[in-house]
DNA sequence: ACGAACCGACCGACCGGTCAGTCGGTTCGC
DNA sequence: GCGAACCGACTGACCGGTCGGTCGGTTCGT
């Protein structure tokens, strides 16, 4: 056996590859990315793209999907830790919003740049969105059944924190010098969750957040 | 005089043009309308069309731009004719809804199509967004005064209303079979006022709508 | 009343540039 | 020396925008 297996070097190759069109596909977006930009990023060649790869949207159909996989991933292990459904929505909110603070490509990824692509990708777009929501309506559906909250629509609902999610990141991502994500997180968990029904006592909490220091109130 | 007065034949082409790319843009996105499809489907040529608009994003940006407008007027209008703040809100929210139901290709435009778009539209698209989710912070903070609600953070509400909406009208549009998008309102309805704390006497209703006609169960 | 001059609207061939994907050839690890 | 990995010139399709030219109508000079 050699010291590195065999393929191993090119187990590599293909990551960087990977890196550079997440890079990539998340600055630019998906139309403003030649092959030649990521080959140039990872350091190879169009013949090693695509040595690698089938065709370009291989390359972010598997970005798509294993950077939906981690992030899902993630938000069930924080809200495994908690066991009353209040508590674990809270949890699965601050996970997400914390993956997008620290990580603002990933979600330009999954959330803008999705979007910057064609006709295939809205499929896509939309199994992603779905995945999603119905990951929400499920807690929903656990926490309607323990009585934690009335019954309801959780399709909707779901639908509607997903919207509500999205529409905070998208307008954190597009701003121009954005505060820190978090900083929305009180006033979001409050809004989600007077929404779903949770008593006022539960939510209890101050109204007032410092007043916006995320959306900074700029002269037109 | 002439039967026609002159440059009332231009004016008809025009906008002929401008139906044609609404039209265009709206089902295959902005990127995938050649200017030549445009002018085939106005029965003219792409010089015809390069006479009357000076690029193809300039067309876009006014039908964007139009299309935003006679939205927010009907709002406006529908609004106008309550006072009470809660019933305001249930107004626009139902005149969107209603607009967006019988003018499918009009929320493409707005909400999926935007996107199709390349870097510049981003900006295009952030300034739409904007629009309505200030139109909406507008409508709650009238409510936070008229004390119809508590006092709460109003931007991070009316971003959460603005997306909840933007996302349940995106599921519409990309349903296989969707059903009547006002079966969502009595929902919706209830998710938004709840999440802005109008008490629950005020909001009353029934929680089960008939149990999701909007998004049938598919069998995967 | 009539042709010359003019004009707005429109046409479509063409240009310049971009870019996904191909392929024959080279290199390198073993 | 053999095959996996890699290279990069090249092909073919597409597309936004340009431009010389056409044509039906209106105006003007006489």
């Amino acid at each position: 056996m050699a010291r590195t297996d065999p393929g191993e070097q090119s187990r590599r190759r293909r990551e960087r590859i990977l890196d550079a069109a997440f890079h990539a596909f998340s600055t630019r977006g998906y139309r403003d990315t030649a092959v030649d930009d990521i080959a140039g990023a990872a350091e190879t060649s169009k013949g090693g793209v695509y040595f690698h790869f089938p065709t370009k949207d291989a390359i972010f159909r598997e970005l798509m999907s294993t950077t939906a996989d981690k992030l899902v991933a993630k938000v069930e292990r924080a809200v495994a830790l908690e066991t009353e459904p209040v508590a674990r929505a809270e949890a699965a909110l601050k996970a997400v919003l914390g993956t997008f603070a620290g990580h603002r490509t990933m979600a330009r990824l999954l959330f803008l740049d999705t979007v910057g692509a064609g006709r295939v990708f809205q499929q896509e777009t939309n199994n992603l969105h779905d995945r999603f929501s119905r990951l929400i309506q499920g807690y929903l559906d656990d926490a309607v059944t323990a009585a934690a909250i009335p019954p309801l629509d959780t399709r909707i609902t779901s639908i509607a924190w997903f919207g509500a999610l999205n529409e905070l990141v998208a307008r954190w991502l597009l701003a121009d010098q954005p505060g820190p994500l978090e900083d929305a997180y009180p006033a979001l968990r409050a809004v989600l969750l007077r929404s779903a029904g949770v008593p006022e006592t539960r939510i209890g909490a101050v109204p007032d957040p410092a007043a916006g220091s995320l959306f900074p109130e700029q002269p037109r």
